[in-house]
RNA sequence: GGGCCGGUAGCUCAGCCUGGAAGAGUGCUCGGUUGGCAUCCGAGAGGUCCCGGGUUCAAAUCCCGGCCGGUCCA
């Protein structure tokens, strides 16, 4: 930790009430507290927690009033109220999870390139982390995967100043001491660093009781090459947890009671799980602070001190507990399942989707040690049946989202089906070291637990032990030096570094998409790479190709642009040869419309059919990918299934709709934070741009989103719309192709002329080309037939075919039999009886390639050894040996008779 | 984004480490047993060992590349 300056945390607001710093005798960290007497912090696990016994005026605040009194009393202080963002944070490109409030202005309004939608502003913002799946339950409310952060934000520009310190540690006093009704003495402030996305400033911890209830940041500076650069733009980043403040009012057993209230025995109840005793709960609540997640061991010792206080069979209070725990997992579980799902999480086994599965799967693994045959569905119902209110994107989604649940169950239960394979192979052995648990949790997805408790069941004696830290052991497997980024460059390292220095190009396609010339003056050149002051050219960007045309000088030359590329704002024209021209020159260009035409139509027909694909399958459906060329357009899109044929169809005849239905395309300009608000996050399926603006394209009633792309200014110029293609490319995620306009045409002649040539090769015509193909078939079948009732006569025959001969008691065959299958059925049939040995010899190239097989009273290696001898190469195993030798037959066969001689 | 595991008969898989004739169970077909079913007995059909390349006299097996599936981690 860095050498804070003490008089950060000296504020005014503590010297005029009469606040006093404090070590706190334990942990050595600074806090302020009006109370002379205390010497430490009140936080865990310097204490346990003692808020239970503290008095407070506040009645017992639900999750959702303690949210609506937090929101009301800072509105009250002049704050606006605005929306939460979702939890999976699709407008950052860095993060798959909204874990704090924070991150829905990043990056864009902390870095002060956007205005904030207020300021200041308050919101409660669903949040979910996953560093601590593994501790929820058994810390019993300490630990949580989602949780709403509630916050007071306020941006401090350099012209504009909102508040800082003082007033944000005045409000969180106000708001606990007038609104939650704590006696100020038992507030404190602990002094404290924060450091994130590359800033950092001093923070208060406000503890209560045990209870850390909020988190004061104050974002000053920026971490540039180690050091600290204040920065311009402070920010007053505030956390208070929503699940806390009602625990702290209701002072239930647990926290899960104060967040879920009934819930809490809908659950235990739907599960068939007896209840666990209120007051062993609190105990164990109590005393959770002094469980370390980082040593498994503290979680053993915290149940002996669970038993120890309230005088109970240690192994009682560990069942207990254990089964309540595991309860508690799976109320959470269900809650963050069903918020991720409602914002449009496909479950995948890899990227976003896959902590999805995760908890999908936690979940269920711990309803099976539960002993539980319920379906998890049923149990995300009554969460959104719960939580409906508060999070009105539940229901909206809900046969979505309980419908994935379905099938995720399904799929785990495929895994888990070989469980039963493995423990019966498993339990033969002796021991079954950690690292056989480890592996085949890691590739086969067998939980440890349920493996183990199978095996058990047939060999009990069996030594085999699950450690406790075993999750943690799976994940030091995955430890390795994270690979930098290989960015795959469209263009060479020296012509990205070249723009650096050149002014951005004037981008004449958005001024009018329809453009297709126009003139110009050189900026520069560079190899074959051209860079003009203003272009019509569009680069590639967004899934859209770059443009192909004609740039021609004054002097008459004419040059292709092959491609086209960009680097930030500098645009590239990538020419077929070096040009010869130079700065200033005037230069007239013209691109290649046919094509930019179609790829136009590729595009603006892409977003057609992604709204289509939202109406037809669901809100989750997600852009993941797009391409747009000359020849088709290529849309991935996020779903859990391969969409039926009767859906394409939907897709296909709605996209056509509108296509017909002449809906007016218009691209807009507005602020991002504007167009957030308005239009909400989805405006960036297609990626997230830079920039404080962004360019929106709307169909009229139909679609919005974010795109740099070149429209049609009307669907109808799309003329028609034929989905090529459907295809599953990963977990979660299917790809559609599609061709528009013209290309129709073009790809049905082009399936036209494949039909063609396929009946010309069969001889017959398109129309009786099914009867024909049948017919084919049949023949194949017939044919394949007769050959085998050749080889049946063949292999009657075959004694008399072959060479026969005696030596020492051994009959000998020489065969020649090309056909391979003949052959090995030949082979076996004449070594059916004892004291007999085949030889096939046949020819290759320059040699003879010998195949000897002998009946299973002999061996062939002694043979395999003197042909050796001879300088042929070969082997064998038993009965069966191949030699290749450049020996004649005669010779090969004098050795091996000589040899039989000599006895085998 | 990265790691690991897998792809062999319709299905479930063994064989691969240590290269040498493609296997088991189940299902299927036929026959026997039975009043019929289950069971049992016997026979038979069924294979691009995922694809491509390399090493080798010889590749399901070893090496490289790709495709597909599973799984875990971030």
């Amino acid at each position: 930790m860095v050498q804070v300056n003490e008089n950060e945390y000296r504020l005014k607001f503590f010297l005029n009430n009469n606040y006093n710093r404090k070590i706190c005798q334990v942990c050595q960290t600074p806090f302020w507290t009006k109370d002379k007497e205390r010497n430490v912090c009140a936080d865990i696990p310097c204490t346990d927690y003692y808020f239970f016994d503290l008095n407070i005026k506040s009645p017992p605040l639900t999750v959702r009033e303690a949210r609506q009194k937090f929101l009301k009393f800072f509105e009250k202080k002049g704050h606006t109220i605005i929306p939460p963002k979702p939890v999976l944070a699709r407008w950052r490109e860095d993060l798959y999870l909204t874990i704090a409030s924070i991150v829905d202005f990043q990056p864009f309004v902390t870095s002060g390139i956007v205005p904030p939608p207020a300021n200041p502003l308050v919101l409660s913002q669903p949040c979910i982390r996953l560093e601590d799946v593994d501790n929820v339950g058994v810390t019993f409310g300490r630990h949580l995967t989602t949780f709403e952060m509630a916050a007071h934000h306020a941006f401090n520009y350099p012209d504009k100043q909102i508040y800082w310190k003082d007033e944000t540690v005045e409000l969180s006093k106000e708001f606990f001491v007038e609104e939650i009704g704590i006696p100020e003495e038992e507030l404190n402030y602990k002094e404290s660093w924060w450091e994130g996305g590359g800033n950092a400033g001093p923070s208060f911890e406000v503890t209560v009781g045990g209870l850390e209830l909020a988190t004061l940041v104050f974002m000053q500076y920026e971490i540039k090459d180690g050091n600290y650069v204040p920065l311009k733009l402070k920010i007053v980043d505030t956390g208070y947890g929503v699940e806390r403040i009602a625990w702290f009012t209701q002072k239930t057993p647990t926290a899960f009671h104060a967040i879920y209230g009934n819930l809490v025995y809908t659950f235990f109840n739907k599960i068939g799980a007896p209840l666990v005793d209120d007051e062993l709960l609190k105990t164990a609540a109590i005393l959770a602070g002094r469980i370390d997640p980082d040593k498994p061991e503290t979680i053993k010792r915290h149940r002996e001190e669970v038993a120890k206080k309230l005088g109970l069979d240690l192994k009682y209070v560990d069942q207990e507990l254990t089964r309540a725990a595991r309860v508690f997992q799976v109320l959470d579980h269900t809650k963050t399942i069903a918020l991720m799902l409602a914002d449009g999480l496909v479950p995948s086994n890899s990227g976003e989707g896959y902590l999805g599965r995760l908890l999908i799967r936690r979940a269920l693994r711990v309803l099976r040690l539960l002993g539980s045959d319920i379906k998890l569905y049923e149990l995300v119902k009554e969460q959104i049946e719960y939580w409906k209110e508060d999070f009105p994107q539940l229901l909206k989604n809900k046969d979505y989202i309980l419908d994935v649940v379905n099938l995720e169950q399904e799929r785990f239960n495929e895994t888990l089906s070989k469980i039963s394979l493995t423990a019966s192979s498993l339990s033969r052995r002796k021991e079954i070291s950690v690292d056989d648990l480890v592996k085949l949790y890691d590739s086969n997805g067998i939980p440890p637990d349920l493996l183990v408790e199978e095996i058990r069941k047939i060999n009990p004696e069996i030594k085999v032990e699950v450690p406790y830290n075993f999750y943690g052991l799976v994940a030091k497997r995955h430890q390795t030096v994270p690979l930098k980024d290989t960015k795959k460059e469209k263009l060479p390292k020296d012509v990205i570094d070249l723009a650096e220095n050149l002014p951005p190009t004037k981008k004449l396609y958005y001024e009018d998409q329809y453009k297709r010339s126009f003139t110009a003056k050189v900026v520069s050149v560079y190899k074959n790479y051209l860079v003009l002051d203003q272009t019509t050219f569009y680069p590639e960007g967004g899934g859209q190709i770059g443009d192909t045309g004609i740039i021609k000088d004054e002097k008459g030359n004419t040059y292709q642009v092959v491609d086209t590329q960009k680097v930030k704002d500098v645009i590239f024209h990538i020419l077929d040869k070096e040009p010869s021209l130079k700065e200033g020159d005037e230069v007239y260009g013209e691109i290649d419309w046919q094509r930019r035409y179609r790829i136009m139509k590729h595009h603006t027909v892409t977003h057609v059919i992604l709204s289509a694909a939202r109406k037809v399958l669901g809100e989750h459906v997600w852009q993941a990918g797009a391409e747009k060329t000359p020849q088709k357009g290529r849309l991935d899109i996020t779903h859990y299934k391969l969409p039926t044929e009767e859906e394409i169809k939907k897709i296909e005849d709605l996209a056509n709709y509108i296509i017909n239905d002449r809906r007016s395309v218009r691209p807009l300009i507005i602020n991002r934070t504007e167009a957030e608000m308005k239009y909400g996050v989805s405006i960036y399926a297609g990626g997230v741009p830079e920039g404080a603006d962004v360019r929106l394209i709307e169909i009229k009633d139909w679609d919005i989103e974010g795109c740099g792309g070149t429209h049609l200014s009307n669907t109808s110029e799309i003329g028609a719309l034929k989905i090529i293609n459907v295809e599953k490319i990963q977990d979660g995620v299917i790809r559609l192709e599609y061709v528009a306009g013209d290309v129709v045409a073009q790809y049905a002649r082009q399936e036209e002329d494949k039909l063609k040539e396929i009946s010309r090769q069969l001889s017959t015509s398109p129309e009786q080309i099914e009867v024909r193909l049948k017919r084919f078939l049949e023949e194949y079948k017939e044919k394949e037939e007769l050959l085998n009732q050749y080889r049946k006569m063949m292999l009657q025959e075959i004694e008399n075919i072959s060479k026969k001969e005696t030596v020492n008691g051994v009959t000998i065959y020489i065969i020649n039999l090309f056909d391979e299958e003949l052959r090995k059925e030949a082979m076996r049939k004449l070594t059916m009886n004892q004291k007999s040995i085949v030889v096939n010899i046949s020819n290759k190239g320059n040699n003879n390639v010998v195949e000897i097989a002998t009946s299973n009273d002999l061996r062939v290696d002694k043979i395999i050894e003197a042909l050796r001898r001879e300088g042929g190469k070969g082997g064998g195993k038993g009965t069966y040996g191949s030699i290749t030798t450049q020996l004649n037959v005669d010779k090969i066969v004098n050795t091996i008779k000589s040899t039989i001689n000599n006895g085998i």
